[in-house]
DNA sequence: CCTACCGATCGGTAGG
DNA sequence: CCTACCGATCGGTAGG
């Protein structure tokens, strides 16, 4: 692996548990092996660098999303979610990347959510809106702030996964994280679809299944 | 209002916004309109202020839970639900230190929370259960890690709530909160009760203010 | 509550 | 990728 990838990785952990001011550019070169010196030659600055590590994670994701959005299967919520826990849980330092950079500079996250995420959530609140139409959704239901809520909940729910867990069970079995991401994906769908809509969605998914053995 | 209390007021606010590595105590002694050397005389070092932040902050917290686990209304998740919320949306930044607190150290919080969050925690699993024998709660729910998640979703989201609230409308109206703390308690009422547990319990506090009048 | 000062560490640069 | 070094700022102390 080259320098500039191995400084990234070191990087986006410490970021992730540390935070930007608690992570000094000396503690990164010194895990990477390297001088501070080096490092800042590889990356001009501790912004750069900061931006670099952002820019990575989000793009990682950028790539996953329109590939599930173009998937258009019929039961469309069940793989975008699934997909959305698999990707933070995956590497937890994703979700709190993100989180922090939402505390530490609200307005750029604003801005870069504003662009990035506002538009596609757009289009799945058209999908929601759509389930309501036909009753599979609940009528009282708010698309857009219902996919905030969920939103937040896979990525910071994941963000701090660990520390959830220990309340489940002291010594910290890693069992908890699957009771807790279970949960999750079931106040998700239970909140948002009709009793009928998740029979029609397992109908569905039954018959999918039957057509493709 | 004397210094000490003023000095504790900056540093929640500092704290909160830029966490505790961003946030310097010339910074901090600059606004309140003393010297670093005055600030260190009323505490002794950054980390005892930041101490004393974070338990001014949860020992408040501390005195609103036993009140409201205490009142024993027919309706005491409502109650206990919009009380969190109303608590940390009165001043986000309690929010936000908390969730800071988890990010920055985990092993920390994680006692914190076994001492203080799982004790009662369990005290309300406890009453979910009963709720499932009686058919009024879903029987799938899992009292604890759904407890876990509605915490979360209440106080990881009211730490983000502005920014959450720009997607819903980009020139930022104040009545997106009230947009997302609505369907945030949709989303937690109708993911844990059962139909026939609403119902119930609207029959009651029908009843229940029928009977004040 | 102040002035004056401490060593340590910060991000970053020069020059090789 | 290194050594050597910079000014600025950090948390904290001495002494009044």
């Amino acid at each position: 692996m080259d320098v500039r990838t191995q400084i990234l990785d070191v990087a986006t952990r410490r970021f992730a548990a540390q935070g930007y001011g608690g992570t000094s550019l000396s503690a990164i070169a010194d895990e990477v092996g390297i001088r501070k010196a080096s490092l800042l030659y590889h990356f001009p600055s501790k912004d750069e660098l900061h931006r670099s590590v952002l820019d990575q994670v989000l793009s990682r994701w950028n790539e996953v999303l329109p590939r599930l959005l173009a998937a258009g299967s019929a039961d469309r919520f069940d793989a975008l979610l699934h997909e959305t826990v698999r990707f933070f849980s995956e590497d937890p330092d994703r979700a709190r990347l993100i989180l922090r950079e939402t505390l530490d500079n609200p307005v750029t996250m604003r801005e870069r959510l504003l662009v990035a995420v506002a538009p596609w959530l757009q289009v799945i609140a058209g999908y929601v809106r759509r389930g309501q139409e036909s009753g599979e959704v609940r009528a009282d239901a708010d698309p857009e702030a219902y996919l905030l809520h969920v939103i937040h909940l896979v990525v910071g729910g994941l963000a701090i996964s660990d520390t959830l867990g220990i309340v489940l069970s002291p010594d910290g079995a890693s069992s908890d994280i699957q009771r807790l991401t279970r949960e999750l994906e079931r106040i998700a769908k239970v909140s948002l679809f009709t009793d009928e809509g998740i029979e029609r969605m397992n109908g569905r998914r039954a018959a999918a299944h039957a057509g493709s053995h």
